[in-house]
RNA sequence: GCCCGAGUAGCUCAGUUGGUAGAGCAAGCGACUGAAAAUCGCUGUGUCGGUGGUUCGAAUCCGCCCUCGGGCA
């Protein structure tokens, strides 16, 4: 869709989706390919080894740098992915939390939760009370700000820095499709990915021996081709767990685009091949 | 045809000496401040194969029927 947009006005098309701005996952991310792209400018793909680990931040700030381009050059910068925290993040901001000393994050990511939250416990109670004792990810973050920088989360989320939804004029659309529609569409596409050569990419991709906490090896579809590989499950059990990872994201994605985006965000909820790109030309406007 | 086993939630199964059911997974709903395709929280899901009987009361006991396995002829 974003495409057919595209053709309509000179635009450049901006990925907003965590997995596929890794090099390593082409086929996993369903990232476009050159012959997908038609011509059309396409920024922030495939654009980071899967030995670095992008964030939210980081991604914000990459956009931020395409999207003025993009005006410099008069086109039409059309943001599209599903990474909720990445929008949000982009238009409102986030906590300036300098980086964090990559020798403390190690440390921390060794402990198990159990020990991790007592931790946190004692050295920021009020994220400890906040946090559910067995959400290992919030869990591991919270102690490492407090650890590198000395502060609370407290202290860093009084206030966010970076938004630009202030300074764009921003036309927003959420897409929440018929649910059975779209899980047809997900059984199809992880299917379709294990003839694409979804498991070589995982072949090469574990030849490279990466650090476990990378988010390239949590990719939908990594970790199942994985334990394939190894032997451990067959590969029908392994599409089928990867097909049910699938839909379980696409439902966090409705839940996410539902209640954390703003009310007056415009929403369809027909197929996605159904909407008539006139109405989003219209709604451009 | 006969004998044995099995039919309980979407799936795999549990269910004490009869008191109209419960686990895991799936699913639904929700949270989300620098790994977010991550990480978590909450919640049910039912003609207990059908039918007739025994009983105050049947998933549970009895008869008949249906379906699926396995065995014997």
């Amino acid at each position: 869709m974003a495409l057919e947009l595209a053709k309509k006005q000179p635009s450049i098309i901006i990925n907003t989706d965590s997995a596929q701005v890794y090099a390593d996952l082409q086929v996993l991310s369903a990232r476009p390919t050159e012959t997908e792209m038609e011509g059309i400018a396409h920024r922030l793909y495939g654009y980071i080894d899967g030995a670095e680990a992008c964030s939210a931040a980081r991604w914000a700030a990459d956009a931020k740098v395409e999207i003025s381009r993009a005006h410099a050059e008069h086109k039409l910068p059309i943001l599209v992915g599903g990474t909720g925290l990445y929008v949000r993040t982009l238009l409102e901001g986030i906590a300036p939390v300098p980086e964090i000393d990559p020798e403390i994050r190690r440390k921390i990511r060794e402990l198990d939760t159990l020990d991790a939250y007592s931790a946190l416990l004692a050295e920021d109670e009020p994220s400890a009370n906040r946090i559910n004792p067995r959400d290992s990810s919030r869990i591991r973050r919270a102690l490492e700000v407090v650890r590198s920088t000395g502060h609370a989360m407290d202290y860093w989320h009084r206030h966010m820095e970076g938004g630009i939804g202030d300074q764009i004029q921003l036309k927003p659309l959420v897409l929440l499709p018929d649910r059975d529609w779209l899980y047809q569409r997900c059984d199809q596409r992880f299917a379709g990915m294990w003839g694409a050569g979804a498991v070589d990419e995982v072949e090469e991709l574990l030849q490279r021996n990466l650090p476990e906490d990378c988010p390239v090896m949590r990719a939908i579809g990594v970790p199942e081709i994985r334990q394939f590989l190894a032997g451990d499950i067959t590969r029908d059990e392994a599409i089928a767990q990867a097909i049910t990872a699938t839909r379980r994201y696409a439902k966090r994605q409705y839940t996410w685009f539902r209640n954390q985006t703003p009310e007056d965000w415009s929403r369809r909820e027909e197929h996605i091949s159904s909407v008539d790109i006139n109405d989003i030309v219209r709604l451009l406007q």
